[in-house]
DNA sequence: GATGAATGAGGATTCATTCAT
DNA sequence: AATGAATGAATCCTCATTCAT
């Protein structure tokens, strides 16, 4: 339950650290669903230690892009302050957005919610970026650039789900898709 | 490689109808990756018979699924006939293409070619639908309906993405996003 | 349920002789928790087979043991019929017990239903060997022989215990003990 | 080796109190085969502070014991002393051995020297309880109401044994089993 | 002396795939 | 052609024990 505390001793420290740095980019290599061991061997520690600092599956990937979750979330408020309209607000977050899925591979399953694995890592979605997410949302709606039932879920589900296997295929752009998305959301 | 042929011994035909169904029915259930021994003992039959049909699990995927792909992929004609202008006909066919995507529990995964396994259904997606799409993108291009650098693969795959994991989650309207993405690929 | 059956097929029928052989090697050995890689291993079977034949571990363990069980269960009506007295009866039929027990490393199990594990074990025991038991302690019983208070499950279970790692211990003479438990229970 | 020291320093000396009186718990719950880390955390200490106080498991269940193994063979001079005959002795020592031994679950594996982890409890039992129970049945055997070739070991040995598994089982009453036991050992 | 992080051996179990029957 | 037994790699997870802090 709640943040990661970060461990007392040095040890620990360097063991949680590296975890997590070979944790990303097994993941990057073989999805969220990388076995233990590789995780391990590519930190320089036995399984045991990575069961210690991450008891579940899910605690490991929450951890490993919490981090980045946090940033794009902070993000929202910057846009929103420098964005000449809340739409282009909208347009400058939605591109940290996009970065951070398509440069994260596995960071989409954090969407879709259909297994069970992926549950922690929804719940971070929905307490970290949707929030930041309904704020620019609303704000473009009671500018008249959005329609007013849209929901700032559906708008981030659309996105995350446009980055799905962007990286994997060169003839397709996910930036340019959710370019069109956005460009069928903007009213007037 | 090619098209499946039908047995001619009446057993074998049994056999694979049989398979095709239970396979059907397993996906749905638990995806494309269910175990062979479920659609094995769904179907009756011995493991060793599924092998002998549909030598890989991508064999056995194409051969769920042609049937449909190849209903959606004539229904292009049809629609092109029908429709006043051809961006009407190009909703009404991806219309039924998104039906085929969020019914068949999996089938998105024709779109994504990033493991080996799904090789065999990108390619079925490749040689079926798309030149059905292409056909439709390249008369709306040639109406002035949609911009004349967008190819119809990046408009078939950014819809079928945006039907990943719709049937799961109830706050999400894969039909409404595709919706939004087609306004914004609209030209005036 | 029930009683396993004997495969059709000759390599199943090879693999599961060979499984029982080596389980049984083993049990002796290393008790009836011996690693399932050790049995397979000595079977010269794949894990696998081990598995496919008998899908929890107290299904190897009752098949290893049931042909001997069955055995001493019948014996009971010899004895009753050999004996000059049922209580001769009694103490001849408890010398087979005693030695089935003391020679099967791990079937004193059977005894006690503390874990889960054993409960397999502890039904063959109620149901095949109990009823041997109360045939002849009711004989005795009606003979004036034994206390009509004694239940055969108590006189069962005190036997069995008193065989526990007599095998190990030159010092502990499991039969002589339970001579003396019978002599305790003999009226007159 | 040896009797295990009273620490000196007063940490040291609470660390230790805490191990025993944990480890007594956890016994009770768990078996004497109770993890480590349980018992450190319930102590509120870290498993390295187990295993400096206590090397090796049985250091630790011996030292847990020692205290009611103690009072247990300074009862048997009470027993002498009280009884009006030997054996009347010996059926009330036997009273108090048997409820150390149902009482405290784990400590049956003090008699059975099977496996080398329980070397030191069965070493507690040889070096205590058998000297105690010794006098007593030597008094007995020149009383004349025990058969000459009894040894102390086999009937301790034999008590144990029927004292295994006694709590869970409420079919099978241990003391009474020793009843029978004693009456079977005694001579006239 | 105390701590608890790290280790890694050990054991269980699943399932795709091959091949004897 | 069909069967399903056999295989064993792959993966998970636990826990006793050591050792740096």
């Amino acid at each position: 339950m709640g943040v990661q505390r970060e461990p007392v001793r040095s040890d620990a420290r360097r063991s949680r650290a590296a975890l997590l740095e070979a944790a990303a980019a097994e993941f990057v290599t073989a999805g969220v669903d990388a076995p233990v061991r590789a995780i391990a061997a590519r930190a320089g520690v036995g399984v045991g230690t990575v069961y210690r600092h991450f008891p579940t599956r899910p605690d490991l990937v929450v951890a490993v892009y919490r981090h980045q979750v946090e940033g794009c979330a902070a993000a929202a408020r910057t846009c929103l302050d420098a964005g000449p309209t809340p739409f282009d607000a909208l347009v400058a977050w939605v591109g940290e957005f996009v970065d951070l899925l398509v440069t994260k591979h596995g960071l989409v399953a954090m969407l879709v919610h259909d297994d069970g694995r992926s549950a922690a890592l929804h719940e971070l979605f929905l307490e970290r970026l949707l929030p930041a997410g309904e704020g620019i949302v609303r704000a473009a709606q009671e500018a008249g650039q959005l329609p007013s039932d849209v929901t700032a879920y559906e708008v981030l589900r659309g996105i995350g789900n446009l980055c799905f296997g962007a990286e994997a295929d060169s003839a397709y752009d996910a930036r340019r898709a959710v370019g069109f998305f956005l460009a069928g959301l903007r009213v007037a």
